[in-house]
DNA sequence: ATAGAAGTTCGAGTTGACTCGAAGTCAAGC
DNA sequence: GCTTGACTTCGAGTCAACTCGAACTTCTAT
C-alpha cells in the first residue's frame, strides 16, 4: 500500500493532479486507512498499474474526458481480476472502451507516421542541399 | 493563391485560429493583397503546405510552443526550396530542428506501442473470462 | 506537550489554446 | 449610392487541465 507521495514519484503525477483526476471521476477513490490517520488513501498496485495506464492513453495525447469513459459507471476497471461473476454484458462494455481506445491509439500511429513522413522528406531534402553546397 | 477562409476550409482550422497562430509566432505571416483590398491575406502553396505540417504536429500532441522553435529566428521554412543563398549554417540549424521533432515523434509512438500493448493485454484478458463464462 | 511533516477538503487562481464580438475597411452587385 | 459580405485588428471571454493556498487533522519525534 502506498501513500499519495509515493504514487506521486512512481508515476510522475503530482498529489495535486491525483485527486484532481479522483475528483473528476477519472481515478477511482482507493481504499482509506479506517484506523488513527483516518481518511488517507492507501494505493494498492493495482491502482499503480491503473493510473500509469490511464496515465499512459494522456502522455499519448487522449482528452481526459475520453478518458473519463473508461472508469465511468462506477468504476468498472478498479479491479481486473476479482468480482468477475457479474454478467457478461459487463465484460462486453468494458471490452467495447477498450476497442475503441485501441482505435484511436491506431489512429494516432497513423498520423504520426505520416507526419514523420513528411519531417524526414523535409530532413533530406535539407541534407542535399548541404550536399550540393559542400561539392562547390 | 488562397483566401484566409480557404485555407481553413483545406485545413480543417477556423480563420480565427489562423489568426491566432500567426500573432504568436506559430505560422509566418502570408503575402498580403497590396491593390485595392488592402492588407488581405493570400496564402500561396508552400504556406498551404507548411500549415497542414505544422498541423500534423499538433495533432500527434506536440505544444504550440514546442512548434513555435520551428517557425522562430524569421520564419526560416517559410520557403523550402528558394533563397538557398543562405550560409550552410543556417540549413544545419533547420536539420538540427528536423531532426529534434523526429526524435520526439519517434518517442511518442514508442509510448503509443507501449500503452497500446497494455490495451491489447487487457483486453485478451477480458476476452479469455467471457470464454470461460461461455464454457459453463 | 509541542513542533513538524504529511495527509485531508475546498475553493480560488493560473496557463495554454483557442474563440468570439466590436469596429472598421473595401469591392461588388442592385 | 447603399447594402452585403468577406476581410482586417484588437481585446476580451471561455474552457480544459491543472496548480496552489488556507484551514484543519493526525501521527512521529524531541
Amino acid at each position: 500500500m502506498y501513500s499519495i507521495q509515493q504514487i506521486s514519484q512512481m508515476t510522475g503525477i503530482t498529489a495535486y493532479t491525483l485527486r484532481y483526476y479522483e475528483k473528476i471521476g477519472i481515478l477511482p477513490s482507493p481504499a482509506r486507512h479506517d484506523g488513527k490517520p483516518n481518511g488517507i488513501r492507501r494505493y494498492s498496485d493495482q491502482d499503480l498499474s491503473y493510473i500509469r495506464f490511464i496515465h499512459g492513453l494522456k502522455q499519448t495525447g487522449m482528452k481526459l474526458e475520453d478518458i473519463a469513459s473508461f472508469t465511468e459507471d462506477g468504476c468498472l476497471l478498479k479491479q481486473d481480476g476479482e468480482g468477475i461473476e457479474d454478467l457478461p454484458g459487463t465484460l462486453q462494455k468494458r471490452m467495447a472502451i477498450l476497442d475503441h481506445h485501441i482505435e484511436w491509439l491506431n489512429q494516432q500511429m497513423e498520423q504520426l507516421e505520416r507526419v514523420k513522413g513528411i519531417a524526414e522528406d523535409k530532413r533530406s531534402f535539407y541534407a542535399s542541399l548541404l550536399q550540393d553546397h559542400a561539392e562547390v
